[in-house]
DNA sequence: TGAAATGTTGGGGCG
DNA sequence: ACGCCCCAACATTTC
């Protein structure tokens, strides 16, 4: 009697434990593990060049976790799927669920034109914590403040889904089909030298450093975690975008510690970024455009400046202010960039240079390696101001203050300023202000070697204040 | 998850 | 000893 073959359809789930969609497919009888790499529909969102990057090397390791049976492809998921089934006789697919707005409507149209196939299609949630649309007010409108959506909302209601163990023996279907990982031409050159410095990235590694964090680094997250040059945040970010590694087994490894690894506050503080995350989800399922458009359409008023040399100053890490430029730099050269340096430039982008958040999502969607839909345009929206929950338009980061107090010694700024490497704590935030001796002393020829500030911080932030305070006014 | 401007307080120097 | 001033330290307000 011949086994029911199943298709699990790989997304962003790129793991073998906890992977609710693998785990009905072993159930069900033999297995054929697929990725499409299929970016149709997809718009302005397509992979920057930072996650290629990282895509090829998780669909690599997840190849080997799976006995090298991943069958991968290239192309419209539906027609492949489709030709799949008719190769082999699949009679079920499986897959885990995305929640970004352009694959909700494409799986939505996928699941229907299946079913009507007589196929069996069963999707799951391996992505989030909670479902988004299970998060909402008890009068049924969505949340807009992020503690009553975490503490009223998630923490109320049905705890996560517990772990799925790891898959002992999977039945795979023998048949050859496909294309090879390297068909797809995710890799760049270039980019591979720069990231293959400072990442491995899969399913086995990102266990690894959730373990590491939690024995070395949890216990001083809290206060920590603001420190750039400290190191001690978990850096799972792009494993847990990929699905390297499911929110579940962070939430359940993480909140079933004794408080002998770290304090309850520190383990709180972790959890609830986790919190975060499901809430910018929670944002976007409700407001499909959160990407483009301002969620508070005041800011629909203000007038941005489109200023391409200002814009690439900016993102090439020649500002004149090092903090700004030490944490440019790390994004380009490690395709991440410390939460608190974030902010920090995020703010110098749009209150200081007045340069529209949609430059600064575009740059770093391309560089992230952890590069998320939700998180990205939901924490630009955050520090522009017209997110819901945002920081409010006049909390303008100075950067001098911000070095001063989190980098004070300047670690962070001499491992990616180099050239400003020997000049002391005294000089090294404002080198524009150090006597010519210091400079020269220090092999520092301002406007050749190391530029100088290339706005005003004061007047900049002020002027931002007005044109912010005049385009609220007339609306 | 801000920073600057402004206001208040209190200890010490000094005539 | 007393009042006056200065100013650091802290608190409050404002954007």
């Amino acid at each position: 009697m011949d086994k029911q073959k199943s298709i699990v359809w790989f997304r962003k789930d790129l793991r073998v434990s906890d992977n609710p969609a693998l785990a009905g497919a072993i159930k069900a009888g033999e297995v054929i593990p697929i990725y499409i790499f299929d970016e149709y529909g997809a718009d302005y969102c397509k992979m920057g060049s930072h996650a290629r990057w990282w895509l090829a090397k998780s669909l690599e390791a997840l190849s080997e976790s799976l006995e090298g049976g991943l069958h991968v492809f290239q192309g419209h998921s539906l027609e492949i799927i489709e030709n799949i089934i008719k190769k082999t006789g699949a009679t079920s697919v499986f897959w885990n669920r995305c929640y970004e707005p352009w694959i909700i409507k494409r799986d939505t149209k996928i699941k229907k034109t299946l079913l009507d196939q007589g196929i069996n299609v069963q999707s799951f949630n391996a992505y989030l914590l909670w479902e988004p649309h299970e998060i909402v007010k008890t009068d049924g409108t969505a949340y807009k403040v992020f503690t009553p959506f975490f503490k009223n909302g998630c923490l109320k209601a049905q705890a996560p889904r517990e772990i799925i163990s790891k898959p002992k023996n999977i039945n795979f279907c023998k048949m050859k089909l496909g294309i090879s990982i390297v068909d797809l031409q995710l890799i760049d050159k270039k980019v591979d030298q720069r990231l293959s410095k400072y990442w491995q990235p899969g399913e086995k590694e990102a266990m690894k450093r959730l373990k590491y964090f939690i024995k070395h680094d949890l216990s001083d997250y809290k206060e920590g975690r603001n420190f750039p040059a400290k190191d001690v945040t978990s850096k799972l970010s792009p494993y847990l975008h990929f699905g390297e590694i499911s929110p579940n087994q962070m939430w359940y490894l993480v909140q079933d510690l004794g408080y002998d690894y770290a304090s309850r506050e520190n383990i709180q503080t972790f959890l609830t970024e986790l919190g975060w995350r499901e809430f910018a989800y929670n944002v976007l399922f409700f407001n499909y455009d959160m990407p483009r458009k301002n969620l508070n359409k005041k800011f629909d008023k203000i007038t941005w400046k489109y200023d391409k040399k200002l814009l690439q100053f900016w993102t090439q890490g020649q500002t004149g202010y090092p903090i700004i430029d030490a944490a440019m730099r790390e994004l380009y050269h490690t395709g991440f960039m410390h939460n608190r340096m974030r902010m920090v430039v995020a703010s110098f982008l749009v209150k200081n240079l007045m340069i529209h958040w949609h430059a600064g999502e575009d740059w770093f969607w391309d560089l992230l390696v952890d590069a998320d839909l939700a998180s990205n345009s939901f924490n630009w929206q955050w520090v522009a101001g017209c997110g819901y929950d945002a920081t409010p338009y006049f909390r303008i980061f100075n950067p001098i203050l911000q070095a001063k107090k989190f980098d004070s010694r300047a670690e962070y700024i001499r491992q990616w300023v180099p050239e400003l490497a020997k000049l002391s704590v005294k000089y090294i935030f404002e080198p524009y202000n150090a006597p010519d001796h210091i400079l020269t002393e220090a092999g520092i020829v301002l406007g050749k070697t190391y530029p100088k500030p290339m706005i005003d911080l004061a007047i900049s932030s002020k002027c931002a204040l007005e044109l912010f305070k005049q385009s609220f006014k007339h609306s």
